[in-house]
DNA sequence: ATATCATTTCGCTATACATCGAATTGATAC
DNA sequence: GTATCAATTCGATGTATAGCGAAATGATAT
């Protein structure tokens, strides 16, 4: 019970995990992606995740290649619906949050083939790099 | 905000944070009183006590020698009252907490000044020791 | 069957924090 | 003023955890 709570609250009580709910909160996503837009390494989002999952906020699809996690369902243990509720009532205009949904506006314009294969990197087009070398041609 | 949030859900991610929390939702209680019941070293429970209100969920206020600590109002910081609503509503039936308020009950049965003088022990009465040893006499 | 590859687990390091006893603080009460 | 003493702060220790790179896993797709 106090067990189960404390469990819950930890979950909520890291910035990152918060960050992944809050990108949840438009719809489900993949490791990929998320890690993508967290800018983390990929053993560390995985981490997170599992933590999530432990604490009853996520839950988990395989589609091919990929797993795509989403929000709990409301009464997926007892304290799911309160602390979903809570973050979502929270934080509507945190600067992380709105940096965070403008990558992920990025990520979602881009399949999800591309970003696993290319990284991060593919969501900040770099048009100096893009382009041939001034004074490159006589 | 999204520190403070974190600030927050740190505090209550604590079980013996949350136990002082659910103590004080009796009311008022004095850092005496509440190292009574949680059993911990005054220098714990001054410090769990300072988290929880720095993240705004307690207040204190000095009565002669002693301080009490209640919950803050609601409307303390933002977080302030969905948090506290959070806890009030969970761990109804928590057995740990369910012990807590027993002790509670004979805490508030006795003078604080007796506590503070005696400690715990003077809420668990010791009949054995308090009686004459068995054959002392002829 | 086997190679690929997204995800997870493992091993490690650095930091954070729960806990304690001892020392300090600071308001009370003489 | 000064002694008392509840509460806090200090210093130290052990445990937990966020982060990473490397290795392992396991489902897919050839």
């Amino acid at each position: 019970m106090i067990e189960t709570f404390e469990t819950v609250a930890k979950a909520v009580a890291d910035p990152s995990r918060v960050r992944i709910l809050k990108l949840l909160e438009g719809g489900e996503l993949c490791v990929c992606q998320i890690t993508a837009v967290l800018d983390l390494a990929a053993a560390t989002v995985s981490k997170h995740l599992a933590a999530l999952k432990t604490a009853g906020l996520v839950q988990q699809r395989r589609d091919g290649k990929w797993i795509y996690y989403r929000l709990a369902e409301r009464d997926f243990n007892a304290y799911t619906r309160a602390f979903l509720d809570l973050v979502a009532k929270a934080m509507a205009d945190d600067p992380t949050v709105a940096a965070d949904r403008a990558i992920l506006a990025r990520v979602n314009s881009v399949a999800v083939q591309t970003l696993c294969d290319q990284g991060r990197a593919v969501l900040f087009p770099n048009v100096l790099a893009a382009s041939p070398c001034y004074g490159e041609s006589p």
